[in-house]
Order: structure tokens, then C-alpha cells, then sequence
DNA sequence: AACTATTTATAAGA
DNA sequence: TTCTTATAAATAGTT
């Protein structure tokens, strides 16, 4: 259960990785929501899986975000 | 020094609210960051300050992120 | 998918 | 406004 600092490269092991990924996607997400609604400000967040798989948050309906590869 | 739980909706009072938003932004860019290393994932935060200022995170600089009002 | 030991984030105080 | 600290919240490893 969390032993020692967590250490800021790619996890390796894939399972680890997918497990990971949904609970920080998640935690990240509310985080975003709590920012806009506590502090009134505007956020977006976008994130893709590894397989491209599209996350979403937008504090505000009114907002169009784009993402496009250069 | 965080009495009870944070109650979700808008801190009323401008002082705390603006320093709420100061940690509460660095705190969202750090954990994109963190998602985007650990789980190899594509992630873009916009976060726009009630006075409009720009704060953004992109895990990937060969991507254009725009937003845009409706 | 739940649990829990720990780390991490953060609200209030100094 | 920057640092500290008490407490809540997130989460890595386990079951």
C-alpha cells in the first residue's frame, strides 16, 4: 500500500499501468471538478489512454476544447 | 488546518478562494503530469484563473490544444 | 472490485 | 505571502 515515494517514471508492468491509470484518471478528473466549483474557474482536461481511448472534463458547456496533433 | 470535509461548492470568501486556487492548480498540473509519466497517457489541462489568466499542462508538445466560447 | 497502510494534498494557522 | 502542521484525500499494493 504505497510503499515509499512514488517514484515519476512509466510503470512497466502493464497491469499495474491500466490499474493505475483509471484511479488517477478518475482522481484527476474530480480534482478538476472541485477546482471550477471551489474556485470558480474555467478548466478543461482531455485525457487519451495509451490506446487512444478519450477522457473528458469542461467546467463549462459553453467551452469547445480541440486537440490536434501537429 | 483542513476541519472537516471540503464542502463542494464555491469559497465565498475572495481571499481564501484565490489562495485555494493557487494551491489547487499547481496541486491538478502536478497530477496531470504524474498520469501522463506513470500511465503513459496523452493529457492536456487548460485552466483559466476568474480574472481569465491562462494555466495549461501538456504531456506532449506536438500537440495543439485551443478553446474556444460558444 | 474492495480494503488499508501510507503517501500526498491542502485548509487553516503562524 | 511564504512556511508550518493538522487533517482529509488519494492511491499502491493486497486480498
Amino acid at each position: 500500500m504505497v510503499r515509499g515515494r512514488v517514484e515519476l517514471k512509466r510503470i512497466e508492468n502493464k497491469i499495474n499501468r491500466q490499474v493505475s491509470f483509471a484511479k488517477r484518471r478518475s482522481g484527476l478528473l474530480k480534482k478538476a471538478r472541485e477546482l471550477s466549483v471551489l474556485c470558480d474557474a474555467e478548466i478543461a482536461v482531455i485525457v487519451f489512454s495509451s490506446r487512444g481511448k478519450l477522457f473528458e472534463f469542461s467546467s463549462n458547456p459553453n467551452i469547445l476544447v480541440g486537440i490536434q496533433r501537429l
